[in-house]
RNA sequence: GGGUGGUUAGCUCAGCUGGUAGAGCGUCGCCUUUACACGGCGAAUGUCGGGGGUUCGAGCCCCUCACCACCCA
């Protein structure tokens, strides 16, 4: 082996032969018991970012846990075709040769889309290559798929035919640059500085105004009322009067709504049925006229006075603005922070809109005819299973969120303005009449259609969720019943960022319930969102962003900075970004490799939202691989060629009892942490015991039985070496694949294992009978033992390479023992040149002292020691001491906690109270011996 | 306004059903000791956000306040 760990090397073999062998695929066993992980499908042009590579690290660690465990397991990949990102990129490709979508046509605008999917497609599961992840890549899925479309047209027929799909008019979020309407999901509100302006409307009757306050100026011409609020003294005597619009000079009514907020703004509120939400919801209650003024683009139409047409809605506000003050119907102008609400995709603010669309009911309790409607066969199912625990959140607090979202749910609005997607399979004829089917022949047969009707596919497309949300069955072949199905569906887990809870989480819930008659999946682990150092969101346009691969491979500090600068949306920002770049890594950064990376993230799994990515951490991690690519190494070295006790009589040492009994209770915590997706305690687990145990003691303790011991001990210190080695790394696979299967490979055959792979190996299993109490308690008295020679030397400035002589005075007959037992051990760890052991402690030369327990352990100060230096030392530990015996005591002097606390507290609290008042005597004497010298 | 999460060592975070406050990184000494300097050995460091309560005992449970973050309106 190479003397450094050097990740290149080994990884890049090891994935293309798991590949290969098909080791990804699940068992053909059907006995043994499923488990499957759908990948939350990615965009199939896009690339790995580092919430990916977290999420991916999660699910793989899943993935190869349960393979190994024997499951039938089966990590389900593939992508979606993100319709609205997708298209933005292909049209900005046309625009850059001067064309737009219109001007090539649907038909070659998709086979322009196809085309680019070809050619970036790959990206991002090649991507997920590099990080190891193994799902069933020969089960890749796509959305857009002749079978995934199928379920897509049956699912929307199946509900339209249920009475759950319906179209109509109604507000939603209108994009104006995309010119389409778009979920929730795709809009982001973010506080802005802006205005609050007072308009002043007169009464019709002559007698004042109304100060109505807006940050909307130019929806007034959409006006239909002005609201008040029912209790409020100032204007209830108003309603029922009407007012007077401005520039418009429509005669519209004061209404009183409990909606209105009196001490917000003026307590009066201009009603813009047409361009509000919640003004929406009060025209509906009061049954007001809806006047849209804007067009598709956001301009105003051709409903509003003839001056202010075409003008873009900005310009429009400042031309009405302008002629408000003219005619002295503006008041105050106030500055004021407002939500705007912002395309994510476009950045352009988006225009609460009335226009056709398609929508899943969600509200209805029943139907017309008396069929149920969508609160009682989507919505309630979907928080019933929940409820009754169907469906388990991990951490179980997201049910709240979830809840809280589907109590307040709307209809879902699913048509799409734009041309890459779903189609929607409704036709219509020349009166506009809608038929849906699952195509044209299917919907002139079903709806009895005269074969020379015509009839024009509704020219639509569905909002991508649509099709994700069927993801869980439709990627197991649904419509068709097929053996996956049966196999796999409810799936084990999904893991996902709570970012989705509502958009996806709850729609795959109440897809996969009304269409399979079962929850999608029995668990719901979600995972926090990954974050900069500073706990700033990663972002391409704040150039904070971390590529994974560049984590892996390394990347010197301008690749770095060019690649952060290039293609942003404000090309402003790249000197901001270049600065803060060469300032955070000024030597750009080091290749860590994939495993430390996916060690990281294990290790930052805790239950918490937000997760700072910390490349120090990384780093740190890198080094642990290191350090077991060394250890390895030094195992090989012992073991490699020689009898590693695989046939025959063995003798086990105390240090090798004492590790298979660690090994053991580590098996158990690192399965209990997987089972809780405590990914982060189970790295801490291993990564202590590695570290910590294997490495610190066991590797040292096993250097003086390799050396001295005989036959049987030496061949059972190799056996216990390469037997623990090989189960530490069935332990580790599922979090570092690649480095556990190279060294896997070499250690395997020296502990007498055999395959192909260490993928396939089963996942260790504790052995309670293997856990050696007695051999614990007895290396803890060596560590005790060894540490407080430690300590003595590096206080006395004693050169760690300097063997001591050692007096120990005061020994039990269990001290006698272990002293006999593990001379070798203690002369090899503390550097010891020997053991005296002292029946009259009166004879001691004067000697710096450590206690293990009641037994004195004694280095003569003759020539080593500074008098001063072990005074003090002695000083500080008898004031630890004081401190901790006058806790204790103070404890036991209260009657009620001797009275009212269990009796093995207070028997384990006198114990401790006897142990510090015997060691404080100890070194109370010890220190006035000393300072008598 | 409603909701959720957070506040523990210089930094980032663990702390399971209340019972001796921990880790990594960083810091400070000493050391190229034959697996590892991506290392070894040793050390320092806490009013567990404030206040109150329950309890023999509270970082953990209850109440309250403050601040931070996020979600919904």
């Amino acid at each position: 082996m190479e003397k450094t760990y050097d990740p290149k090397a080994i990884e890049a073999r090891w994935y293309a032969e798991w590949e290969r062998a098909h080791h990804f695929a699940p068992k053909a066993d059907p006995k043994a018991p499923a488990y499957c992980i759908m990948l939350p499908p990615p965009n199939v042009t896009g690339s790995l970012h580092m919430g990916h590579a977290f999420q991916d690290t999660i699910m793989d660690a899943l993935t190869r846990y349960h393979r190994m465990r024997g499951d039938r397991t089966l990590w389900q990949p593939g992508t979606d075709h993100a319709g609205i990102a997708t298209q933005m990129v292909v049209e900005r490709r046309l625009a850059a040769q001067g064309q737009s979508r219109h001007d090539i046509g649907r038909e070659a605008f998709i086979d322009k889309v196809w085309a680019w999917k070809e050619e970036s497609g790959g990206t991002i599961t090649r991507q997920m290559r590099r990080l190891g992840a193994s799902p069933d890549w020969s089960r890749e899925r796509f959305t857009m798929d002749e079978g995934l479309s199928d379920a897509v047209r049956e699912t929307f027929v199946r509900l339209f035919d249920d009475g759950l799909i319906y179209r109509g008019k109604r507000l939603v979020n209108w994009d104006p640059v995309l010119h389409t309407a778009v979920s929730d999901l795709e809009v982001i509100s973010e506080e802005e500085q802006g205005s609050m302006w007072h308009l002043l409307y007169p009464l019709t009757d002559g007698s004042g105004f109304l100060t109505v306050a807006t940050t909307r100026p130019e929806t007034m011409l959409g006006d239909t009322a002005v609201a008040v609020n029912p209790n409020d003294e100032r204007y209830r005597h108003l309603i029922g009067k009407t007012v007077t619009l401005p520039l418009v000079g429509r005669e519209i009514p004061i209404i009183g709504d409990d909606y209105v907020d009196m001490a917000f703004g003026t307590g009066c509120v201009k009603i813009t049925p047409a361009h509000d939400f919640n003004d929406y919801a009060i025209g509906q209650r009061h049954d007001l006229p809806m006047i849209c003024v804007l067009t598709k683009d956001a301009r105003i139409n051709d409903e509003s006075p003839e001056k202010y047409r075409g003008l873009d809605r900005f310009e429009a506000r400042d031309v009405i603005i302008h002629d408000l003050k003219e005619l002295e119907f503006l008041g105050e102008i106030k500055p004021h922070k407002l939500m705007v609400p912002r395309g994510d995709r476009t950045g352009a603010v988006i225009e609460p809109m009335l226009t056709d669309q398609w929508f899943v009911d969600l509200t209805r309790e029943v139907q017309p005819d008396g069929r149920p409607g969508g609160k009682t066969a989507i919505t309630e199912p979907a928080l019933a299973c929940v409820h009754d625990g169907r469906v388990k959140f991990v951490p179980s607090n997201w049910e709240n969120t979830y809840f809280q979202w589907l109590n307040n749910i709307q209809d879902w609005c699913i048509s799409r303005q734009i041309w890459w997607g779903h189609r929607i399979p409704a036709w219509y004829d020349g009166d506009g009449k809608v038929y849906v089917a699952r195509d044209e022949a299917e919907a002139r047969g079903k709806y009895d259609l005269p074969a020379d009707l015509a009839l024009s596919q509704d020219v639509d497309v569905l909002d991508t969720w649509f099709s994700s949300a069927l993801w869980p069955f439709s990627t197991l072949g649904w419509p068709v019943k097929t053996p996956e199905l049966a196999t796999f569906y409810p799936t084990s887990v999904l893991v996902t960022g709570f970012d989705i809870i509502f958009f996806w989480v709850a729609r795959m819930v109440m897809m996969g319930n009304y269409f399979m008659g079962e929850v999608p999946f029995r668990e719901v682990y979600v995972h926090g969102l990954v974050r900069d150092a500073q706990g700033q969101k990663m972002s391409k346009s704040k150039g904070n962003v971390l590529d994974p691969i560049d984590l892996i491979d390394g990347i010197d500090l301008e690749s770095l900075i060019a690649k952060r600068t290039s293609g942003l949306m404000q090309p402003q920002m790249a000197k901001k970004i270049e600065k803060d770049t060469r300032k955070e890594f000024p030597d750009g950064i080091p290749a860590f490799g994939t495993d430390a990376m996916r060690f990281t993230f294990a290790a930052l799994a805790s239950n918490g939202r937000d997760i700072r990515f910390d490349l120090q951490r990384v780093e740190g991690y890198r080094n642990f691989c290191n350090k077991l690519w060394n250890a390895s190494r030094f195992v090989l070295m012992q073991c490699e060629g020689q009898d590693t006790g695989l046939t025959g009589e063995v003798a086990l040492t105390l240090a090798d009892r004492w590790i298979i009994s660690r090994l053991q209770q580590l098996e158990g915590e690192v399965i209990r942490h997987f089972d809780a997706y405590r990914f982060d305690l189970a790295a801490q687990e291993l990564y202590e015991f590695t570290w910590n145990e294997y490495c610190d003691w066991y590797l040292e303790l096993t250097k003086p039985a390799i050396k001295t011991g005989d036959e049987q001990t030496q061949r059972g210190a190799r056996r216990t070496l390469v037997r623990v080695l090989e189960t530490l790394l069935r332990l580790m696979h599922p979090i570092m694949p690649y480095i556990t299967e190279e060294i896997w490979q070499r250690v395997a055959p020296l502990a007498g294992k055999q395959g192909q792979t260490i993928m396939l190996q089963p996942f260790p299993q504790p052995d309670a009978s293997r856990i050696d109490e007695g051999a614990l308690a007895d290396i803890e008295w060596l560590k005790t033992f060894t540490l407080g020679v430690r300590k003595i030397r590096a206080d006395m400035d004693i050169a760690p390479g300097k063997p001591l002589p050692v007096l120990v005075a005061n020994a039990s007959a269990d001290d006698r023992r272990l002293l006999d037992a593990n001379g070798a051990f203690l002369t090899s760890l503390a550097r010891i040149e020997a053991i005296e052991v002292l029946d009259d402690e009166a004879s001691a030369p004067e000697s710096a002292v450590a206690l293990v327990g009641e037994m004195k352990v004694m280095i003569p100060l003759a020539g080593l020691i500074d008098k001063d230096a072990e005074l003090a030392r002695l000083a500080r530990e008898i004031a630890r001491l004081q401190g901790e015996l006058a806790k204790a005591a103070a404890k036991l002097g209260n009657p009620a906690f001797t009275d009212k606390a269990p009796p093995a507290v207070v028997d384990q609290e006198r114990k401790r109270e006897g142990e510090f008042a015997a060691a404080l005597e100890q070194l109370k004497a010890q220190h006035e011996k000393i300072s008598r010298l």
